[in-house]
DNA sequence: CTACAACCTCTAGCCACTACAGCTTCAAGA
DNA sequence: TCTTGAAGCTGTAGTGGCTAGAGGTTGTAG
């Protein structure tokens, strides 16, 4: 008694790209975009010539998914992966690249909250429906009492 | 009496396009950029070729800067110049784009409030000095965990 | 055996610049 | 007037991280 068909597509050892792409939520294309910059290493082939994936390639597709869901460039997971590779691993590393990562992203936020505000000023003026006989939209892009007190 | 060429020089009234760059905070080749996807006008040429401004190029490229501060898309800034030079000014579509921008911004703001939090979680773990055997950086990345819930 | 989905490679496109190569022009000092 | 060197010019290619499409081949269910 073997498993029905379906079933065993899903316990397959060996899997073509589609189901690599469904079972880690990564696009076919960017699978093999990903093989094509060194990140994924590259699978067998099927006599056809077609990519075969085992378990390996699908663990090591989730790694990276999840770092870049994480928002860590592709060049970050590249060492990574080469770290968690490595027998002995180098933690410190491996912080140091979170840690880095963390700061640019709150480096980010601090400046997409100060746009935050500004747009909010910005869009509440002109919702307001003030009898501005311009737009303050407009207006605020024209202005330049923001630019002159540094410098141009 | 006529004033010292280095005071003309900044009260010029046509300027080449390095005048233009440092006045506005835009770089030169960006500002060919921005004349190549027709973003700003073709200037006047010097009988050499060289491109040369006047005051109605410095309001334009300074309205551009300050929406490409304030992160607008270079097609949104398009938009509000086209409306900026309608007479009878409509408020409403300028409106519109500067609220579907803050929209955009709060959602990226969002996201990346809970990315932050995941990677301080990750990180702290990692600084603690746990005597963990692995990373918690590299396990976060390869652990199922969080992923296994929503499908893959 | 046939139909058709899934696969293949290769190339170009996206955004908003940035950088370079290889040239010409401008302007200040001698 | 001549020389030098900064600043200008055009055109092309590269950045990151994919995404889309053309035009062909392979795998597999019925």
């Amino acid at each position: 008694m073997r498993p029905a068909k379906a079933l065993a597509k899903s316990l397959e050892r060996v899997v073509p790209i589609g189901t690599l792409a469904e079972r880690t939520g990564v696009k076919v294309e960017t699978i093999r975009y990903y093989e094509q910059v060194g990140l994924l290493p590259e699978p067998e082939r099927s006599e056809g010539n077609q990519r075969r994936y085992g378990r390996a390639h699908v663990e090591r597709l989730a790694f990276i998914k999840h770092g870049r869901d994480l928002g860590f460039a592709v060049e970050s997971i590249r060492t990574l992966l080469r770290l968690s590779d490595t027998p002995g691993m180098a933690c410190d590393e491996a912080h140091a690249i979170a840690a880095e990562h963390l700061e640019e992203v709150r480096d980010k936020i601090a400046r997409l909250r100060s746009l935050e505000a500004e747009l909010a000023r910005i869009a509440t003026v002109c919702s307001g429906g003030v009898a501005a006989s311009d737009c303050a939209v407009i207006e605020a892009l024209a202005d330049h009492s923001h630019c002159e007190h540094h410098g141009h």
